[in-house]
DNA sequence: TTAAATAATGCTCAGATTTAGCATAAGTCG
DNA sequence: CGACTTATGCTAAATCTGAGCATTATTTAA
């Protein structure tokens, strides 16, 4: 038995969530757990601080799981562990590195930041409706359209931006997206939804760190560890924004961040553009252990 | 490098609530996981319902370790993946099964149904007190108590009951608990506190499963899983609180149970005792999906 | 038979939180 | 200077929460 980590590694670079890829987009950074680190953790920060020169700010394990089909020979296991990881993109010098993709190059319908995405209307509702279509007797069809409907916030459903996952799975049942299909097995790419998929279950593990950072952000003050150390309240809300996948309400964000003392200014504004120049803040890192204990609260209501 | 599989398995039974041990309650049930099983959770599946004769309503992933210590030679480590299951601990015939224990035997000031409890204030205060005044400089004494307060709702602190890990890790980086003492270390007996201690890590790992079993309940309704077919919304109240460890306002719980439409009466009501007789309800498994994809709340509000 | 005692339920109220806007201030840009 | 952009202060209304009063239905003790 063998054993394999996993990261999903995630920055916020100018206002687009970011992750590490491999094989030209088509992987996770994937590497076996050496023995010579003492714990599971520890192996995965040395060997991801070594490939992006940044300190992992925040790392928490998303699942472990075990397929027979990943490997080669009956009987064997390989057991996957997969991590999400906070870091920033850019290193020191401002250089870009290599590897990074929009997440939403994946999960194109995941981005509500203007409004319902085209696709789903286009694309995904009339795919499962038909797949709902498929099923035997009508119970059958209407609980499917059902779980299509509160899982994608069609009909009057609200989107919840929590369900990565779940959405994702529904569209691996439902067949549309080319995972789901065995290898050169018929002319999926024709009836496929746009989003690049991944090798192996990657594009499966990626929900699930999006679907868990999403959770996160609202109650713990993770968000810190992609931001630069002076920030202003704008970038702070585009980048949870970003993660979150929708709009927030400006005034709201800002009256919640304040009141929590989550931030203290550092007395200089923004020199940039247009506007009325912003002030920066700072984390306040001293409170880190307090939230991390007590909880804390993003809001996360609709914009406009 | 091999695989365990660790269960905490949970059953709620008298107002109670019971995990399932082995070897005269010093450790949780565990076992290798065999190959010839699709997934982890396949595998775990079939081996605690052979043990149990119950079906696993629930099953979730808590943590994946590898720690070197845990074995014997030397750079051979054992992977071990923990589950929280939720079961019942009577088998159809009413009949008990052995092994099952009351988790506050383990952790005795975590149920605060009555109020603090004594441990508290009379063994766990002084000790982490102590523990506090012997950090090297004033800054680092202080913050010890900080968190020592915070985490366990000292001073002007709420009781937050969902710290169950953070408190067992307290206790242990102090030193009261057995664990963080080697093999026949010194004197360890006098200074301990009352709560029975397990090999290995499985104190922590019960702790993480209390843990996430207390945040569960909040937003998805997993306390039915633990309930018999039918109950009155009392016999589901301190289902609640027996794993909450903490009274809840009965009228407000009605309220918000009823609201959300998690239950439906079944026409009958309690044969039993004293007081009026209540209505039986059972969960309408209906909604499951729903509330498994929209959430739900399970108001915490302390009583009296 | 009646007075506790025990539970179940119905209702109300005040305070806190959340959502959605209005209004104004302070800059930049053409 | 006027249009435009972004930052910020404030508030009203709706909802949610925590607490407690009051009443009803049964069992048990006096």
């Amino acid at each position: 038995m063998q054993a394999d980590l996993v990261a999903v590694l995630v920055a916020v670079t100018g206002g687009q969530p970011r992750i590490l890829t491999t094989g030209s987009g088509r992987a996770l950074p994937a590497g076996p757990f050496t023995s010579n680190h003492r714990s599971l953790q520890a192996s995965l920060r040395a060997w991801v601080e070594k490939q992006t020169h940044h300190p992992l700010g925040f790392v928490e394990q998303l699942y472990t799981f075990a397929d027979r089909e990943r490997s080669q020979q009956l009987g064997m296991h390989v057991i996957s562990i997969s991590y999400l990881a906070l870091t920033q993109e850019l290193d020191e010098t401002g250089a870009a590195q290599p590897g990074w993709q929009d997440w939403y190059r994946y999960f194109p319908w995941e981005d509500w930041r203007e409004g319902m995405p085209g696709v789903i209307a286009e694309r995904i509702a009339p795919a499962l409706h038909a797949w709902s279509e498929q099923a035997s007797d009508s119970v059958a069809r209407s609980a499917r359209w059902q779980r299509a409907a509160m899982t994608f916030g069609l009909d009057e459903h609200e989107w919840n931006e929590e369900l990565v996952l779940q959405r994702y799975e529904l569209l691996f049942e439902a067949a549309v997206v080319p995972e789901a299909w065995g290898e050169g097995e018929g002319d999926a790419a024709a009836s496929l939804l746009p989003g690049a998929a991944m090798g192996n279950d990657h594009r499966r593990i990626l929900a699930t760190g999006m679907a868990r950072l999403r959770a996160k952000i609202k109650y713990r003050p993770v968000v810190f560890e992609l931001m630069s150390e002076e920030f202003s309240l704008l970038q702070l809300q585009q980048t949870v924004e970003a993660l979150a996948g929708r709009g927030l309400h400006k005034q709201n964000f800002r009256r919640l961040i304040e009141q929590q003392a989550l931030v203290e200014e550092t007395g200089q504004v923004t020199a940039v553009g247009a506007g009325r120049p912003a002030k920066l803040f700072r984390f306040r890192r001293n409170v880190m252990l307090e939230r991390a204990i007590a909880g804390n609260k993003l809001p996360l209501a609709r914009s406009h």
